[in-house]
DNA sequence: GCTTATATTGACACCGGTTACCAAACAGTG
DNA sequence: CACTGTTTGGTAACCGGTGTCAATATAAGC
């Protein structure tokens, strides 16, 4: 059985050419997979492999075709739970072939940012990049990628680019939809909790409130509006300010959970019930919405789902290629909405 | 200026050698901060570096180098935030090299676990990976590691590896110091809720428990015990069975937040107030501690600092060799523990 | 049986860096 | 001035794969 070979080297192509009888090109076609290759001969190749253990080098495949087989997520989302759903999506789509995936947080603030991304991209070479929300609705940031030929997709809430390019949801139909469920609760007087300027995803969730706000002929006003940044902090301000008001909403609707959460704890203070005095709905079903106490009646933004078909997108256009992906959220019913009292 | 060259292809070491006027290894030796250099001749390469604004194409130096510059993370913690703290840690250790991070969870329960890491380490080859809690617990993991020659370092709350393949925090003692937080508040009769079977972390946590129980002369027995798995569900569970004890416990310590929270969730069903009739504490400083209300007493473990030494060590393990490096666990004081009513 | 089309396979250059080894240039000795 | 020793730069081979294109074998056409 075999010759006297070293034990610790990994073995390469050479080898296995050399314990099958063949050219090492003829293993390359079969580790591509070429259809232009005898089947007695693939077989006897395999089986080498397979005995050898042999595993081509990424690194000197990724030299010779000119590509390598990362791909890089970009992100600067504050959500922990979101962020992480995205990864798992991402490795969902690309378990089992040769890709691998590559993060890359970044900060928003930074002046350097577009710099980074771009030291990035130049010199890891990536074969492309996801980009999330936020930081995805930065148009200096796809054209960035496009002058590096870096292929990249957006996740995105809305229009953003072509659709190769951009895999989308719905807030802004989503938030219409959980508005409609409070105003058939009975609700008149709903208050929103906008998110953070220039966030395209609080734009459009913003719409989707004024759309229901306007179909039911809702009362409005500064005094039902209140704004965040999509952190628990600002969500209690936020719910400090609204609920301080003259007229006080039965019901206030966040444009995330964790800005809900505090609303949620600004009520508390108050000694308001939630849901008999205060209803709240959010929207992102993050962990804390099932975590706290009622927990959240909220909206699903299937944020898995699409970064998978992002990913797919990615590595190969041909299979979904045309229209963007749009992925419908899903409503949560939980306990902190009910009808108001009297 | 110049001359007639493709403006869209990426310069190679050969277009800066001929720029510059020399040989393409004098080239190398620029890149790779060789001494043996005539600095004129260096900084005239480095000048024409910048103007082609040259960067070295990572694979081939891999090829070359017979080693790459990913390093991976291998994880299967439940907490979002604990993961991306990690993540965030090894890239500040990583910012400004030539390194990138390549994320790989995995499923703890799956059989094909080891399997699967690694298939994920022949195929990348990558020059490290980082393992975090619980999975960095796994000493077959360490091994598969060890086989492959594969550089590995363990995150672990206890002594699990040799100092230069771990990164250790003391949760041991972390635990039995908030422990007395509440026996100095006047607390006796103090339950606490177990993590999974199998985790060293779980494991010493609770060993923090039984040192401060025994220092103290507590009561104890069964009725002041149950476990969970680190999550919120079975933290409500475990809060259940306590708080419906013949003689309920006037303290609860979790040896995580997430079970707190579930804790909480139980005690509020049965309409006790938090913290007049029962106070509970935590382990992690989780996200959640300080959302929901009251906000958990709790104990931070300093995961991204951890991580941040642990990529150190690994990319550079000159630099932090011998003792493994300890991180001492910050106590939180919030809301969710006071003096015992009555 | 001979020519042409088709299926398989191999030889060789090349991807963009690296190292090994050698030659040239320059300096310091005796 | 010849003889070493020390810097420096050049050449060629190599890392482990891939593409191109020619060579061979086999099947088909007349």
């Amino acid at each position: 059985m075999g010759a006297i070979t070293a034990r610790e080297a990994k073995p390469t192509i050479n080898d296995v050419a050399r314990e099958a009888g063949v050219s090492k090109k003829t293993v390359s076609r079969v580790i591509n997979r070429s259809p232009l290759l005898n089947d007695a001969t693939r077989e006897k190749v395999e089986k080498v492999i397979a005995a050898l253990g042999y595993v081509p080098n990424p690194q000197a495949r990724a030299l010779a075709l000119r590509r390598n087989f990362l791909i890089g997520l970009i992100h600067d989302n504050p959500n922990a739970q979101t962020v992480l759903n995205v990864q798992e999506g991402i490795l969902s789509a690309i378990r089992d072939t040769e890709f691998a995936l590559v993060v890359r947080p970044v900060n928003r603030r930074s002046p350097r940012m577009l710099d980074d991304v771009r030291a990035f991209l130049e010199q890891q070479r990536l074969f492309g990049v996801l980009l999330m929300p936020p930081i995805s609705e930065n148009d200096e940031l796809a054209r960035v990628c496009e002058e590096l030929g870096v292929g990249y997709v957006r996740m995105g809430s809305a229009q953003l680019d072509s659709g190769e390019h951009l895999v989308e949801s719905n807030d802004r139909e989503a938030v219409r939809k959980a508005m409609e469920y409070l105003v058939a609760l009975g609700h008149r007087r709903i208050a929103f909790v906008a998110g953070p300027e220039g966030f395209r995803s609080a734009r459009e969730r913003e719409l989707g409130y004024r759309d229901a706000v306007k179909a039911a002929g809702l009362p409005q006003g500064p005094e039902l509006e209140a704004a965040g940044n999509y952190t628990f902090e600002t969500g209690k301000l936020a719910g400090d300010k609204l609920l301080d008001a003259t007229e006080r909403p039965t019901a206030i609707y966040s444009c995330n959970d964790e800005m809900a959460a505090g609303v949620l704890h600004a009520a508390r203070e108050r000694g308001l019930s939630v849901p008999d005095d205060l209803s709240i709905v959010g929207f992102d079903d993050s962990p804390i919405a099932a975590h706290i106490w009622p927990p959240l009646t909220t909206v699903r933004w299937p944020v898995a789902a699409m970064a998978r078909t992002a990913a797919l997108k990615l590595i190969d256009p041909g299979h979904a290629s045309g229209q963007p992906a749009l992925f419908p959220s899903i409503f949560i019913e939980r306990g902190s909405a009910a009808p108001p009292r009297r």
